[in-house]
RNA sequence: GGCAGGGUAGCUCAGUGGUAGAGCAGGGGACUCAUAAGCCCUUGGUCGGCGGUUCAAAUCCGCCCCCUGCUACCA
């Protein structure tokens, strides 16, 4: 029976490239799942998209002399192509800036208004008279009243830590313009969130199966209360608001962006000219939803989301939100400003994709942040996967075309014990690292897989074809067999980690076809299938390797 | 400050009540099919500190120290 799988993984904010922290937080453990679970048979549904609002885009735009429209577009460009050389398999990249995700935004808006969730209040913002516009707190620059450091931000002094309003600023101004900002009343639109508190308490309550660190935060945030939230403002870059009298307001980023899970979903739907099949994704409440993304993102989607998910009734609830922690870069967090980072459009410029997956994949900050370094990259690439895993499929392949005239050769009757037990080893992988999967726990899902190869080096070393087949041609035979039909196996048990190198593997095996349509299994090959010329799955890498890229950090 | 996560071998990290683990690095060995790769053996830790619960604690409880993240435009 296949399930129903829907994979949303969170929206890129539109004013950066991708680099290595974010892919290893949502974008690959979501395409790792996916990827299983599609092989599995199972119906999944994987979604994102750019998010094209928000102020950072209209100050980046404002600094380059170029509109905010072209800011998205150049990265929703780049994105798109990172995912395609890096092998990140959407069903839908699209982006918050379709017509089709703003009348979505704006009919949710307008049900949560109507049922009471949303309602307007006046508040006092600060403006700026000189730019004329309403100054985000960020914006706002003065005084810190607790501390008095002269450079605080309105809404954190980085001198004493406090979290401030700007309102409270000692002389403030504006970053816009520098002059001095003034009071001045706007009537915004407000989500009633506190009204969700106690609902999303039992929920999450009974939400077992979530990480400790995402389900403890959440229960600490409701343990404090929610607060109902503005979700409009004074620009005009985003959703229009739909309402009479708020024209030259905008919805604001983070209530629109987290319904982009839902009009993604639609848009998917009515391109594959079934407009319905959202609704099986959506509505069907055996189908399982599932959040990926980085720890930053948790409280909008346990929390603010599903709290809207309630307010409009008849969707399902998120499954399971497995935020991952931060990949740090060479022990410092990764920066934009700093250039602190590996950029993804430039790693996959001048690298294989798969070498990275595997690496991010073995490191991923499932429970705590884990460190990136490039001679722990190297070290992964050349040890384990040219070393392990790439020279097991290079030794079996040549030694058999060597000796075996390029075909799979014949094994006895009854295999031996160890044969045997090596093959019942891979068929069970199958089912551990399948577990694994399903549970978010890739980590351990790549290290399963990964100790069939190890058990694979040992069993070729105990049967030593290479001197078996001088006194016994039959022993080494059989031999070859197995450990091509283990490498039959291994192969697809590392497709949804590496689909780039995979396909090769399974292929050199002698399968002919469609690694992922050929399901969650292991493959047989059968005695006497030929098999093409082997070439190395992957690259050794040289140590310099390590300088060269340690060097570009920081510049 | 509050909340959350983490502090286990030189390095990176698994391990939630029952004789301390893996990979890498270091040392030794047998082999030679393979991108000198693979295999076997081995050195190495008072599991952050102090108390407590228990027949038994890395694992549960309390306090302390250190690292990381979050702290929400409160209307």
């Amino acid at each position: 029976m296949p399930e129903t799988i829907l994979v949303c993984v969170a929206w890129p904010y539109a004013n950066t490239p991708l680099h290595a922290g974010q892919i290893a937080g949502a974008y690959l453990p979501a395409d790792i799942f996916a990827r299983y679970h599609r092989m599995r048979g199972n119906r999944v549904l994987m979604v994102s998209g750019s998010d094209a609002h928000g102020t950072p885009i209209t100050v980046r735009a404002e600094a380059e002399g170029i509109s905010p429209q072209a800011i998205f577009e150049r990265n929703h460009a780049s994105f798109l192509e990172t995912f395609e050389r890096f092998g990140i398999s959407f069903d839908l990249f699209t982006s918050t800036a379709t017509d089709n995700h703003a009348q979505v935004s704006q009919e949710l808006f307008l049900q949560l208004r109507e049922a009471g969730y949303i309602y307007p209040a006046e508040q006092t913002l600060l403006y700026d008279p000189k730019a004329d516009r309403f100054l985000p707190d960020r914006y706002v620059e003065g005084t810190c009243p607790v501390c008095g450091y002269e450079g605080a931000r309105g809404d954190q002094c980085d001198n004493c830590g406090s979290t401030l309003d700007a309102i409270e600023l000692i002389n403030p101004r504006s970053r816009f313009s520098d002059a001095t900002p003034v009071p001045r009343p706007s009537t915004h639109f407000f989500l009633k969130l506190s009204a969700f508190n106690e609902p999303l308490r039992e929920w999450v309550e009974r939400q077992e199966h979530w990480r400790p660190a995402v389900r403890n935060f959440t229960l600490g945030l409701l343990r404090e209360g929610l607060h109902d939230r503005g979700i409009t403002r004074d620009l005009d870059w985003g959703i229009p608001v739909p309402v009479e009298g708020f024209e030259g307001k905008r919805i604001y980023v983070w209530f629109e962006a987290v319904i982009g899970y839902l009009s993604a979903s639609i848009e998917w739907a009515s391109r594959n000219g079934t407009p319905e099949a959202w609704c099986d994704f959506w509505e069907d409440p055996s189908a399982r939803t599932y959040y990926f993304q980085g720890k930053d993102n948790v409280p909008f989607h346990t929390t603010i989301w599903p709290a809207m998910l309630m307010g409009r009734g008849g969707l399902n609830l998120p499954y399971d939100v497995p935020a991952n922690q931060y990949v740090t870069m060479s022990g410092a967090k990764a920066s934009s400003s700093r250039n602190w980072a590996v950029w993804m459009p430039d790693y996959v410029a001048r690298h294989d994709p798969d070498p990275l997956r595997y690496m991010l994949s073995a490191i991923m900050p499932e429970t705590s942040d884990s460190d990136f370094t490039w001679a722990e990259y190297v070290r992964r690439n050349n040890d384990e996967l040219v070393a392990t895993w790439g020279n097991l499929v290079n030794r079996v392949l040549t030694f058999t075309r060597r000796n075996f005239d390029a075909r799979v050769p014949e094994p006895r009757a009854m295999l031996a014990p160890e044969s045997q037990a090596i093959l019942d080893a891979v068929d069970a992988a199958f089912e551990e690292v399948g577990q694994h999967i399903e549970a978010v726990r890739l980590r351990a899902a790549l290290q399963a897989a990964m100790s069939v190869a190890q058990q694979t080096n040992r069993y070729l070393d105990e049967r030593a074809p290479w001197s078996a087949i001088k006194q016994d041609r039959e022993s080494a035979a059989e031999t070859l067999y197995t450990a091509i039909n283990v490498i039959s196996g291994l192969a697809s048990l590392f497709q949804p980690f590496m689909p780039f190198t995979s396909p090769v593997a399974w292929s050199l095996g002698g399968n002919q076809g469609d690694i992922e349509g050929a399901g969650w299994r292991r493959s047989p090959v059968p005695a006497g299938t030929s098999l093409p010329e082997p070439s190395p799955l992957f690259k050794k890498l040289d140590d310099a390797l390590v300088d060269e890229e340690e060097a570009r950090l920081g510049r």
